[in-house]
DNA sequence: ATATTATTGCAAATGATTTGCAATAAGTGA
DNA sequence: TCACTTATTGCAAATCATTTGCAATAATAT
């Protein structure tokens, strides 16, 4: 456990954004200013494998992975289409959900994940009249 | 409407499997030697815009888009882990979902998406002591 | 302390997707 | 139908996110 690891973790454990790699990076730099993007690169793959943080992508029209430390269950995530800040939330029905289409199908379900996407209470509060879709 | 627009479009249409951009390529390519994979893409992002296709990326280790003729109503997917093969259906809880959690946060949702993953039923009969997790 | 092993910084590679541009094909009006 | 204007194509090169090879450096074990 290096320097770099443990200020990267710490880094993304205080952040609750879901931040992007490059937005990971610009927050360690400030306090090791010779880290390099790969090494946030390397330090995240290695954490997530580790099962200490989870990496995914949302239906926003951004391409790159988003990272969070990860929970100790399964959950759900809402995005905000204007500050894209994510709210994490706990669906109940997420059991029902599976057990049916198990049913219906014969598929046998692993993971389920729920998006939500829209505009949080903030930005509707900020800009009234702001319409996303 | 060109020959290339029209053949990209009903190859994608008579295709279940949300190809890549690359895969459908491979399936046009056939009729027509000569297509370039930047038109595929061109292509794609038209229809996309023209709201008769609609891209998304699931959460699978792949990083490519899979695109879809879009369905006139949202729904949710389930993506096999091994097979990739893609199962719509429409899981009638949303609304509920949706209310909830609006009621909870304030936010407004504006859409809403469910991915299930596992192993299709196809796939579990195949290979009956594979496990994906 | 020294040897062994792991991790870093950097540059260059990769993979997916996009873009500029000249050549071609479509659509349009006389 | 023909010349003309506009849109679309094929190709190559660019871009963007992410990964990798490698020599230099730091951590750990002996």
């Amino acid at each position: 456990m290096t320097a770099q690891r443990r200020l990267i973790l710490e880094t993304l454990e205080n952040t609750s954004s879901h931040p992007t790699a490059e937005q990971l990076f610009e927050v360690v730099r400030k306090f090791d200013t010779k880290i390099h993007l790969s090494t946030v690169y390397r330090t995240l793959r290695w954490l997530e494998q580790e099962g200490l943080v989870s990496a995914r992508r949302f239906d926003e029209g951004q391409r790159q992975e988003r990272f969070d430390p990860a929970l100790p269950s399964e959950h759900d995530h809402f995005v905000c289409k204007s500050c894209q800040r994510v709210i994490e939330f706990n669906d109940s029905q997420k059991q029902a959900i599976r057990d049916q289409f198990e049913i219906e199908t014969g598929a046998a379900v692993e993971t389920i994940s729920i998006e939500l996407y829209g505009l949080c209470a903030d930005c509707q509060r900020e800009n009234p009249d702001l319409k996303v879709y």
